[in-house]
DNA sequence: GAAGAGTTGTCTCAGATGAGACAAGGAGCG
DNA sequence: CGCTCCTTGTCTCATCTGAGACAACTCTTC
């Protein structure tokens, strides 16, 4: 398949794609679509969805893909000075996309989605993991089987943090959420540190 | 030009086009607008536009038409029972279709549309005057110059009410701000039905 | 396991759309 | 006035899209 990029139909097409899909995995879950489903809500053929995508995992793998670059281009401005910065950007950025995220990781998303985005903040981790977050395991070159597993454990931990957030309807600020899990993070560093 | 109506394409750019006026007056007002700029954001050729619109007149008016026909099915169900339960669903209506309405009323808007509405309104209020709500005039026979300049008076006084009651972030529900206008129509009614 | 209903993924072709060019008109400016 | 820049409204043609048909597949339900 050609993935086209140039043309404004096409553009056009997968934008509305995109936001049928998020209305719909709103109003019915993730798992329960059909691709006759979304077409018909985005106003594009059948034939159209199979153009741009392969099934409907690739289309959500898009649409989180797209916000993961938002979110990094963000992460770039705030830079590494202080550490929960970092995470305060990240859940400014969860609390910008809020309904795409409360779709995805809500009761109705996929279990399949939320793999998905703890393998992509396990990455996120492992990068910040060299920098001064992690400031034991730089101290004391801990170079254990923790690199991989730490990393996981803290994303895991994430994402259940920003689960729990969207479904209590974001009761703290970005700020004060990403401060307190932060420091769980820490603490889970520092902990792994010592083994 | 040919109005279509059966294509799902048609319908599409009709949709995209909407939604890129509304999104456009509130960000810049309706006068400041170029053809272009709304085609552009509505991801479709200028030539869809000139396909589907005269101008860009005529799309707020088709707008503003089908917000009046969804305002009208509600009215149905309501049923004239109560005459302010008219202007509750009134009221109701303009929440729901609040950030059209307060594109086109607020300080960005047109001029030329509150007019517009204002005739709409007056056609409404003429209507009901036959029925239950101006009590007066029916069992007076005030067949005076009043039945056209009274309901242009209480539309008038409608457009005010709505315009200012969304600019004020709808501080009152609809069925209070119903109560209060409704009471307002009364006394003009009533005091001009002894002209 | 057979039948029925619904979904998927692919294909074709008529038909609607976007790109772009065009003349005409208006607004701002010297 | 003449000049430039922008917008409008219309047209043509290459291109993309929707409709619909199709076989293959997966569930239910009997």
């Amino acid at each position: 398949m050609t993935r086209q990029v140039a043309n404004v139909r096409v553009r056009r097409t997968q934008k509305l794609l995109r936001e049928a899909l998020v209305e719909l995995i709103e109003e019915r879950g993730f798992d329960a679509l059909t691709i006759g489903e979304i077409t018909e809500r985005a106003m594009v053929s059948r034939a159209a969805f199979y153009r741009n995508y392969q099934d409907k995992y690739d289309l959500v793998e898009q649409i989180f893909e797209e916000a993961m670059r938002a979110l990094l281009n963000a992460l770039d401005e705030v830079g590494q000075q202080h550490p929960p910065a970092v995470w305060v950007e990240f859940f400014a950025h969860i609390a910008a996309y809020d309904r795409l995220y409360r779709a995805l990781l809500g009761g109705k998303g996929s279990p399949w989605f939320a793999r998905k985005m703890r393998a992509a903040l396990a990455d996120m981790v492992k990068a910040l993991g060299q920098g001064p977050l992690n400031a034991h395991a730089a101290e004391h070159h801990s170079h254990t089987f923790a690199d991989d597993f730490v990393p996981d454990v803290v994303a895991t931990m994430f994402v259940e943090a920003t689960t729990w957030w969207l479904e209590k309807g974001r009761p703290y600020a970005p700020k004060e959420i990403a401060m307190r899990t932060s420091l769980l993070a820490s603490a889970i560093f520092k902990e792994a540190s010592t083994w």
